[in-house]
Formats: C-alpha cells, sequence, structure tokens
DNA sequence: TCGCTTGTTATCTTATATGATAACTGTCGG
DNA sequence: CCGACAGTTATCATATAAGATAACAAGCGA
C-alpha cells in the first residue's frame, strides 16, 4: 500500500487523523534523517563508528518504526555536523 | 552554580564539549517545551489531560533530565497546537 | 487561616528504545 | 563468478522512557 493511500484511508476515519499524522510525522523525521547523513556525505558503517554504534541500529532508525529519544537525535545529528533544535509550526486548524 | 559557569568550566576541557552541547541542547528542548505549553495557555494538568497522561509526567518533562522520545515530542507539540519537524543548524567547525 | 491552583518530587511498574552480534540481500566493479 | 560494500532483518539482553499514584510546597485570593 502506497503512502497515498493509506493517508486517504486514515483521513477517511476522523479517529485515526492523529494516528496518521504522527505517522506523517515519522517519515517526515526519517526523511531528515537521512538527508542529514546523505549530506554529510556518510554511509550509515560510518555514521555508527561515530556514534560508537552499529551500523544494524542506525537502519533500525531510518528504516522502520523509529522512535528515538532526544538525545539519540542529536548524537545522530552531530555525527552529522549538525545541532538540533525543534520547529515547531502552529496548526491552524486547532481546536479546544 | 549558573549555566554560564557551568559553560565556561565545560568549554576548559575539550573531551566533554560535546558533553555540553548535549546539555546545552538538553536546555533549549525544555525552553521550546515550555514556551509551547505557554503560548497555547495551558497548565500541565490541562496538557498532561489533552496527552492523556498525568501532571506530574508534564512535570518531568519540562524539569529535569529529560530524554523524551519523538512520539512524545509530538504529542505534546500536538497537544499544544503545533506540528513538529526537525531543525538541523549546520555546525561550522565540524570536523572528521 | 483556609481552600484552591499550579507545579514538583518520589516511587513503582510496564513498555520500549538502544546496544550488540550475526546472517542475509542486492549492487557493482574486477 | 567473485569479493567488497551498503543496507536490512532477526534476536536477545539491558537500559531507560513513560504510565500511574500519592504526597508535598508555594502562591494567592476569599
Amino acid at each position: 500500500m502506497s503512502l497515498e493511500q493509506l493517508k486517504q484511508r486514515a483521513l477517511s476515519n476522523p479517529e485515526v487523523k492523529t494516528e496518521y499524522e504522527q505517522l506523517e510525522g515519522e517519515f517526515k523525521l526519517i526523511d531528515q534523517l537521512i538527508t542529514m547523513r546523505t549530506d554529510a556525505g556518510l554511509t550509515q558503517a560510518q555514521l555508527a563508528e561515530i556514534m560508537h554504534t552499529q551500523k544494524s541500529n542506525i537502519s533500525r532508525l531510518e528504516r522502520g518504526n523509529a522512535n528515538p529519544s532526544w538525545s539519540t537525535l542529536t548524537k545522530y545529528a552531530q555525527a552529522c555536523g549538525f545541532e538540533l533544535t525543534l520547529k515547531p509550526n502552529k496548526l491552524s486548524d486547532h481546536r479546544r
């Protein structure tokens, strides 16, 4: 199933909307991770060595079901030559 | 000891520089969290309810030694009316 | 002073992220 | 075909984040 299909199905059910958004955010996160690494011109194995961990763990981060801690994210970024802050974008349709 | 003093002492020892930077990043993170919550005009208890958790857990996040997972960060942000992405700032003095 | 609100701290339990090792796939230049 | 490289997957052990409850402290208006 494609991401687009998943999106359609998820959004058709209002209850899972936040779950989808979570999922989408996860994809974005992974994208940003991989972008940082490739920008730095590093392979997973090289990055793993800098971070004093294993390439399999890097793959796990970049592939699936990744829910890394803040410290893991900053270590990853720093190894790629980046410092990390959050970028909170205000949701226009925010209800309370 | 103030943050400034801590910074000075930490930076005087090259080996702990990254540790200090982690620490500084942690402070920045906490700042951003609290800012999001106060911007949303929420108390810890209110935010906790939205996130279906306890106010003590929110306090733990905002106070000390916080190392939240990405999903916790996004839930927190979303409850405050924000969507979250990473903002990677290139480190000018990056060596390899 | 007395409640009430907001936030903090301590503690336990449970869920899960991370570290580590090994085996596997696909790709590509020789 | 073969070896080297890049990435993936499975699995287990261990560290730790997160859920939950309770008690406490500070501030503040009635």
